[in-house]
DNA sequence: ATGCAGCAAGTTTTT
DNA sequence: CTTGCTGCAT
């Protein structure tokens, strides 16, 4: 105990780090100092030379976690942490597959699809195989392959029963055979074809067996199926090389079952590897007392959990403050005063953060932020590596990398327009068909002898027309790939690509140019840091990377964001908008008890990113999809005791302040509890006359709700009510046993 | 080949 | 209200 590394921690957290070689599942709660037991475990087994570097593989989801756990585990041990494995489980999988593609069945240079990718050579495929897209969705279908790979099945292991899956089960075979001809993987494919290696392959299975003694797994409750057995396959649980598997998760932030997340791994973990030890972390390091028992008592109404309580050695703090706002602006103001405030009492903008659930809010906070000058950032959106002009740029090196790369042929060989049309194009495709060659052979043939490979250059790649300038093009890039370092290759496709010149006379394209030559700075940065540096490991790189959001911008920003982005994230202060039930919970997520239970916990991890202050803010009407909808409070604001919540008194003036025009006004006092605004209420009458629209009522079988809608008139009359429990229904006047209030 | 009108849809997201 | 896509017209 007298080691350095150890000290300040507590019973649990000590006990976790110091256990000897076997498996166990670390429960470990909001801010109970997860990510600094995990790099603290792997640190001291170093130290205490109870296991090299060599023999440690740590898996994180993100390659941000990844960084960090390096970052600190560099940090804590002078020792050279090369030999160590840490990624993400997509990263590992890349690195397993390219160390051995041949036993994979992989060209060398295989190449990733992203999500668009993806997307893109479905679309592809579909258009050849004259798949009708309106009944066969491709976004439907990509769920339907992703969800196969992520159970471990092949085409040939779907069973399918309807002749709707059946269709779907087609097009996956068409697709993984494209795949394979194109020497492409998905994302998922990373993962089922290692695991398949893994598991065909005793020789490899065996020598990482032997060698990987420590496994380590981040976010455990966010790990999918293939994701778990790839793990169990590797940690080879009850063989004699049997490596001890530490896994750190905590069941009540998970919050990505939509995309399939399944904590059922951690109960089968539990019986899987025979696990003896839970340890639950439970001291809570970051958030005052309120703050906690609010998200302890909140989540107490989920059934589905392993259990656990968050305690803190901190006081209590301030209540958690609530304000009932009359419309989407008047939250954003109340925001924007509240957020000035703390600015003044001397709390960074950095230190706090602007939640939603859904990113459509952002825009009204954006506009109040903006116009009162408070400089936010916001994240989310398009990152780096999708960019429409960094993608060009990449598919150029990618065909250059593998001709076989339909779909980054097809991407850029009228990119920028070289004037090979669409008919073209088709008969491009159609040869390919007929010789089941690659776009690319396609190509070659057509030129045919109008090119002389040995003295294409790529000043004569633009003297020649369409698809010939073209595989000239390619060809002398291709040539370039042989002898020039990265960066330099990438400035000449710039160049000779004709991408340059063509941001530089559209008229929106300084942004797009400035992120070209950030290319070559990726590049240049890459080079010096990978340990691979050729090209295929670049391309690799910005697949499974897609980079940051947006450059630092070095400012003391607010921080915006969704409540999904924020997890693992703490601040001083955190602002929860837009708490209405439809928006959080979203209506979708109704239909299904599990989809409630997830909305829950994502509620959870929002309150648990506070340090010291919290606010909940929602709004009674809001403009959502072009119309006003009128919203009741979260269903989650009453699960919280009272004694938690300070509710905030609109004191400010309504009338005078021009916070709000009279017409908002009607907006503003919808439901039962702010009856003495309705005097002010300029009325939408509903049919007869004696309901309107924004006006609380009560259903006998639904319960309370609000009248968003109505349509027809007389006995036709319908109203649109979004009930608190039962959700947004239409409701025939004449039958509906409604009560006002 | 490009551009615009018209239309549908509209959670959460990493790799 | 937005965005993104399709299809049609130039």
């Amino acid at each position: 105990m007298t080691s350095p590394l150890l000290a300040g921690l507590n019973a649990q957290q000590l006990e976790a780090i110091t256990l000897p070689h076997q498996s166990v599942l670390v429960l470990a709660g909001a801010g109970s100092g997860k990510t600094r037991v995990l790099t603290t475990r792997i640190a001291y087994l170093i130290q205490s030379n109870q296991a090299s570097p060599y023999s440690i593989l740590a898996v994180t989801f993100t390659n941000k976690a990844a960084k960090e756990m390096l970052t600190r585990i560099n940090a804590m041990l002078p020792v050279n942490t090369r030999g160590m494995w840490v990624g993400t489980f997509h990263g590992l999988c890349n690195r397993l597959l390219r160390a051995h593609y041949q036993e994979a069945g992989l060209p060398q240079s295989f190449q990733i699809l992203d999500t668009a990718d993806q997307l893109a050579m479905i679309k592809r495929i579909m258009k050849r195989l004259s798949v009708d897209d309106k009944r066969f969705p491709p976004r439907q279908i990509q769920w339907f392959i992703n969800h196969a790979k992520e159970a471990g099945q092949r085409a040939a292991d779907v069973i399918v029963d309807d002749p709707f899956s059946r269709h779907l089960l087609e097009f996956y075979l068409a697709y993984e055979q494209q795949c394979n001809r194109e020497g492409v993987a998905d994302f998922a494919e990373l993962l089922l074809r290692s695991y398949e290696l893994l598991n065909r392959n005793e020789i490899l299975r065996d020598h990482y067996r032997e060698r990987f003694d420590h496994i380590l797994v981040d976010e455990f409750q966010d790990t999918n199926r293939l994701q778990y057995n790839w793990l169990k396959l590797l940690a080879g649980v009850g063989t004699a090389h049997a490596a001890a598997v530490f896994v750190v998760g905590d069941d009540d932030q998970s919050i990505y079952a939509f995309r399939g997340a399944d904590t059922g791994n951690m109960k089968d973990f539990e019986r899987d590897f025979a696990i003896s030890t839970i340890i639950k972390l439970e001291q809570n390091y970051r958030s005052h007392g309120n703050i906690l028992s609010a998200a302890n008592t909140l989540i107490e109404n989920n059934e589905q959990r392993l259990g656990k309580n968050l305690w803190t050695a901190e006081g209590e703090g301030e209540p958690i403050r609530v304000y009932r706002a009359f419309n989407d602006t008047d939250e954003a103001s109340y925001i924007v005063d509240e957020i000035r405030a703390l600015h003044a009492d001397g709390v960074m903008l950095s230190d706090i953060a602007l939640l939603y659930r859904s990113n459509a809010q952002s825009r009204v906070l954006e506009h109040s932020l903006f116009n009162a000058s408070l400089p936010y950032r916001v994240y989310g959106g398009m990152r780096f590596f999708e960019r429409m002009e960094i993608k060009h740029a990449l598919a150029y090196l990618r065909l250059v990398a593998n001709p076989e790369d339909d779909n980054a042929l097809l991407r850029i060989i009228n990119f920028p327009a070289r004037g090979i049309g669409a008919r073209s194009l088709e008969h491009l495709q159609d040869v390919a068909r007929q010789q089941n060659s690659s776009l690319w052979e396609a190509a070659l043939l057509q030129c045919g002898d109008e090119i002389n490979l040995d003295t294409a250059t790529a000043s004569n790649a633009k003297s020649k027309k369409g698809i010939t300038g073209f595989v000239i093009l390619i060809q002398t890039l291709r040539r370039d790939w042989e002898h020039m370092p990265l960066p330099q290759i990438i400035e000449r496709v710039l160049l000779h690509s004709g991408l340059l010149s063509h941001y530089t006379t559209e008229r929106e394209g300084a942004d797009r140019l400035e992120n070209l030559h950030e290319l070559v700075n990726a590049a240049i940065s890459f080079v010096h840091e990978a340990e691979d540096d050729s090209l295929p490991a670049f391309l690799a790189h910005a697949s499974l990377e897609a980079g940051e959001h947006q450059a630092g911008g070095g400012q003391d920003a607010l921080q915006l964001m969704t409540v999904h982005a924020a997890k693992g994230l703490e601040f001083h202060s955190v602002f929860l908008s837009g708490l209405e039930e439809g928006l959080f919970p979203h209506d979708n997520s109704l239909n299904e008890i599990k989809g409630l239970e997830e909305e829950r916990r994502l509620m959870y991890v929002a309150i648990t990113r506070a340090r010291r202050r919290l606010y909940f803010t929602f709004a009674q009407s809001r403009m959502l999809h072009g119309q006003t909808r009128y919203n009741i409070a979260s269903r989650f604001v009453e699960e919280i005791p009272k004694s938690f919540l300070k509710w905030i008194k609109p004191s400010r003036d309504i009338s005078g302040s021009g916070r709000m025009s009279s017409y908002d006004m009607g907006a503003a006092f919808s439901t039962a509890s702010v009856a003495s605004g309705e005097k002010l209420f300029k009325r939408t009458p509903v049919a007869d006359g004696q309901w309107h629209i924004g006006q609380a009522v009560t259903h006998a079988k639904f319960g309370e709700g609000v009248i968003l809608n109505y349509e027809g008139s007389g006995s036709e009359a319908r109203v649109q009510v979004n009930f608190a429990r039962a959700g947004t229904k239409w409701l025939m006047l004449e039958y509906a046993k409604l009560t006002p209030g």
